[in-house]
RNA sequence: GCGAGAAUGGCGUAAUGGUAGCCGCGUUAGACUCAAAAUCUAAUGGUAGUGAUACUGUGAGGGUUCGAGUCCCUCUUCUCGCACCA
């Protein structure tokens, strides 16, 4: 302790107080509203957009600091590139964190979120961010919820969000209905207890219904192939048929989908789901009604987890005294019941074709099911053959001899014809459940009147104001604490006056998150969720920074519902973002992931009080490539304090008078600009930092420096180390860095007009020397073959030599 | 199982098909110091050698090329995503 003190005091002698500095300029920047967004000015407009971040009761996170990192260096250098930048912050305050807290401590959410919210900011300054903070939201604030309540009614207007009672996801611990996206892998999002499936009414909101527009908006984003393939993956379309198979000795049918329908000649059974309706309409036709009930009890009991497991080991059911027929050639199949089937899926039921589906072999295999080869080319004896580029149709009457392809053409046409069948598309992603049993969420403005059914609030009642209360714990029957509050549930029906009763779930924290981009455009508007106008001007989103975790969740939402508000005439643009990145986790020191309880969390504020802002933000930029995952070093930052040691000793060298380049350091300083700008364009920080330090060594070891050069290193630093970019800026300037003309590079002046052309002997570096630029490649090769480190090498003979310009000779014995 | 990505010193990482290991950490030696820290200087992939230097080296094995960390094929391991999706 007492050496650490020592340390400190040696540094403040030599060096400036980071400590200090950093809060000066930050007060300055601050009060005078530097970052400050305007609407409508004649600047070129540049959104940069980061995740908001959730305020709970930790703080901020290094996490954080990564994620919002680099849109902060973006932002700040289109600033001096002379844009009109919006770099918002708000607060994605709903959610179940507060809620439990609330629960435990009986500190009212409310208090919690604005307590948390102010550390938070606070924090946010301490590191020196350059957001906007006049534009900050709160997606708890009255004044925002109202406008995702008006937005829900509206979808509801459109049919988009409607009610259902089916099987939902369902976490026992946290006693809420989850989405598919917070439950993959069959496991709760939140506290990892594994999901069961309950039979509920859930509120949905009908992506499924903008499935073929979220794919379409996909080609012009620009964006990793990564984060392409995962949304195209989520939404999981594929191509194929319906196919009506009629019950047989009943007029009624079932529909299977397939994306074989080439195949459907060597179809020997057929699958429904378990919660197949089929199953309780034909009770009285299904002689072993009984056994199939029982089958299907226990394929509920199954966990997600459980079902994953016993992939491989298929179980079902026969339907005895029902039978299927195969339209293509009246065949009788049988019908079974297996929960390798799901009724989420396609239509809850399949034609099976053993020969040539691998899940269907393992199912006949099992049942001692009949194959029949319909695409020659495999074994079937030994497996499914599933190949659709090679084989030729058989045992297919008109279909043989085709290929997979055109077979597939050629059958739809004529189920088409016989009115059968049809093409369709199937997609994996389902409707979003859109509720939550829980106090700490938007109110569903939705009234239920036993006269009227649903009857959704009028817009001029909106909103639904959550009510103050003191008990937060969800009752027994898993409903939200609302529920049992009279003042809140009891009301008047819209339409016809009766008594009614007030929709008591809330939306889930997604809700506030998939417009909050919209509302940084015109953060105070209380007539519109944004102004028309304003959106138009700022929109769509230049670049979007955040998890890689929410591309499949929050990414797909927000884009739902913006393409949904494009189509109300709402907002101006179909796609909300322009160009999306994801930034890589930052692990413990010891590679773990970071958390309280392995004791291996770096906090971000302890990084400032230690070393200061500068170089937290720079170590967490140099660090690693800006997607990849890395353990922190609490050793490797100290290499950051010593450079910007470095780059403030460098002051002692300027010749304040001198205005241009130092002729030796022009090569270098132009390089450096040009190489700097174009790895923050392509999210290459660290690079660009390694970039600096090189500099920084250069004119380091030159004698001295003109303030032209130092000022160029000042403005190149001031997107990553602001503070003390700034700083030093001062000794020379009045006006902030912030909007100084950010440095260019002159292309004549990238390379000197010497080279180091190297010499190797059969790929091999033998030896180098120094020429002029772009010398006649004979002249090189005489040169190389006179050297003498190469002589001994090509006294053999010489059978050819390249010359590769300005970089390297090799010589072929 | 399917899809995407990755594997380079003691560590984090860097290299438009053209000097592998930039930049940083760490380590070693030296300077300063009574001493330590900080700072500065030098060295630092491995093996051999006092040394110039030589050989070797980017997960493994093949190939293309004057030349491969980089391109192609086969394999191993790891990370991420999806997962009985019909």
């Amino acid at each position: 302790m007492k050496g650490k003190k020592i340390i400190i005091k040696t540094r403040r002698k030599k060096i400036m107080n980071r400590q200090e500095v950093e809060k000066k300029w930050q007060d300055y920047w601050y009060s005078n509203k530097i970052f400050k967004a305007i609407d409508f000015s004649p600047k070129p407009k540049y959104y940069a957009l980061i995740e908001f971040p959730y305020p709970s009761g930790a703080g901020m996170h290094v996490g954080h600091v990564r994620a919002f990192s680099s849109m902060e260096v973006v932002s700040r250098k289109r600033r001096m590139e002379g844009y009109n930048v919006l770099f918002p912050i708000g607060f994605d305050a709903f959610g179940l964190p507060t809620e439990n807290y609330a629960i435990k401590t009986g500190i009212h959410p409310r208090d919690i979120t604005d307590k948390n919210i102010k550390t938070f900011t606070e924090q946010l300054k301490q590191v020196g961010f350059s957001f906007d903070f006049d534009r900050v939201i709160d997606t708890t604030d009255e004044s925002y919820y109202k406008w995702t309540e008006f937005i829900f009614r509206k979808l509801y207007d459109k049919g988009l969000a409607y009610r259902s009672h089916t099987y939902v996801n369902y976490c026992p611990t946290c006693k809420v209905v989850l989405s598919n996206e917070e439950s993959q892998g069959g496991v709760c999002d939140r506290c990892n207890t594994q999901v069961i499936q309950k039979d509920k009414d859930v509120w949905f909101l009908k992506i499924t219904s903008y499935a073929e527009d979220l794919l379409d908006g996909l080609k012009d984003l620009d964006t990793s192939q990564r984060i392409k393939v995962e949304q195209e993956n989520w939404i999981g379309r594929s191509e194929g048929a319906f196919i009506d198979f009629s019950l047989d000795g009943t007029d009624d049918k079932f529909t299977v989908f397939t994306t074989r329908p080439d195949t459907l000649f060597g179809s020997t059974f057929t699958v429904i789901a378990p919660e197949h309706p089929l199953i309780s309409k034909y009770k009285d036709r299904i002689l072993n009604y009984s056994e199939v009930e029982e089958y299907k009890k226990n394929a509920n009991l199954k966990t997600e987890f459980e079902r994953v497991q016993l992939q491989k080991d298929k179980t079902g059911v026969k339907l005895l005294g029902l039978n299927a027929i195969n339209p293509i050639n009246g065949k009788a199949l049988p019908i079974y019941v297996a929960d390798y089937v799901m009724m989420g899926y396609g239509t809850g039921a399949i034609m099976a074709v053993p020969a040539h589906d691998t899940r269907d072999y393992e199912f006949a295999k099992k049942f001692n099911i009949d194959m029949i080869e319909v695409i020659s080319g495999g074994d079937i004896s030994k497996e499914a053959y599933t190949d659709i580029y090679n084989g030729t149709l058989v045992n297919s009457e008109f279909l043989n001899g085709l290929s997979v392809k055109d077979a597939k053409v050629k059958i739809i046409e004529e189920l088409e014809k016989r009115g059968v069948g049809s093409r369709a598309v199937s997609y994996k992603m389902k409707d979003w459940a859109f509720n939550r049993q829980r106090y700490w969420g938007e109110p569903i403005p939705i009234i239920y009147c036993p006269n009227c059914g649903i009857v959704p609030l009028p817009y001029d009642d909106l909103p639904v104001v959550l009510p103050k209360i003191k008990n937060f714990e969800p009752n027994k029957d898993g409903e939200s604490p609302l529920a049992s509050l009279k003042e809140f549930t009891e009301c008047s029906c819209p339409k016809c006056g009766s008594k009614a009763r007030r929709e008591t779930d809330t939306m889930p924290q997604w809700a506030g998150s998939s417009w909050y981009y919209l509302r940084y455009t015109d953060p105070n508007n209380d007539k519109e969720f944004a102004s028309y106008d304003k959106m138009k001007y700022w929109l769509p989103v230049d670049w979007y920074n955040g998890g890689m975790e929410h591309v499949t969740r929050h990414l797909i939402y927000s884009r739902f519902w913006n393409e949904f508000l494009y189509d109300e005439g709402l907002v101006p643009y179909k796609e909300p973002y322009k160009k999306r990145t994801a930034q890589g986790l930052i692990l413990g020191p010891d590679g773990e992931k970071m958390s309280k309880s392995k004791g291996n969390v770096i906090d971000p504020i302890d990084v400032v009080n230690e070393y200061g802002a500068d170089v937290l933000r720079l170590y967490i930029l140099f660090i690693s490539d800006y997607e990849m995952a890395t353990p922190w070093n609490k050793d490797a930052i100290k290499g950051c304090a010593r450079f910007l040691d470095k780059v403030e000793a460098l002051k002692e060298k300027v010749n304040k008078d001198q205005m241009d380049y130092t002729p030796q350091n022009k090569v270098i300083i132009n390089k450096t600009i040009k190489e700097v700008s174009e790895d923050i364009e392509s999210s290459k920080y660290n690079t660009a930092i390694a970039k600096l330090m090189i500099l920084t060594n250069a004119l380091t070891e030159s004698e001295s420096i003109s303030r032209l050069d130092y000022e160029t290193l000042l403005k190149l630093l001031n997107p990553f180390t602001p503070h003390i970019a700034e700083e030093l800026w001062h000794l020379y300037n009045n006006d902030t860095i912030q909007y100084a003309e950010y440095p260019k590079y002159d292309p004549n002046s990238l390379i000197s007009n010497t080279c180091t052309m190297v010499v190797s002997v059969n790929g091999k570096r033998r030896d180098e020397f120094t020429c002029e630029r772009d010398l006649d490649d004979e002249k090189v090769k005489e040169i190389a073959i006179s050297l003498d480190k190469v002589k001994p090498y090509i006294e053999n003979g010489i059978k050819k030599i390249i010359v590769v310009k300005n970089k390297i000779v090799n010589i072929v014995v």
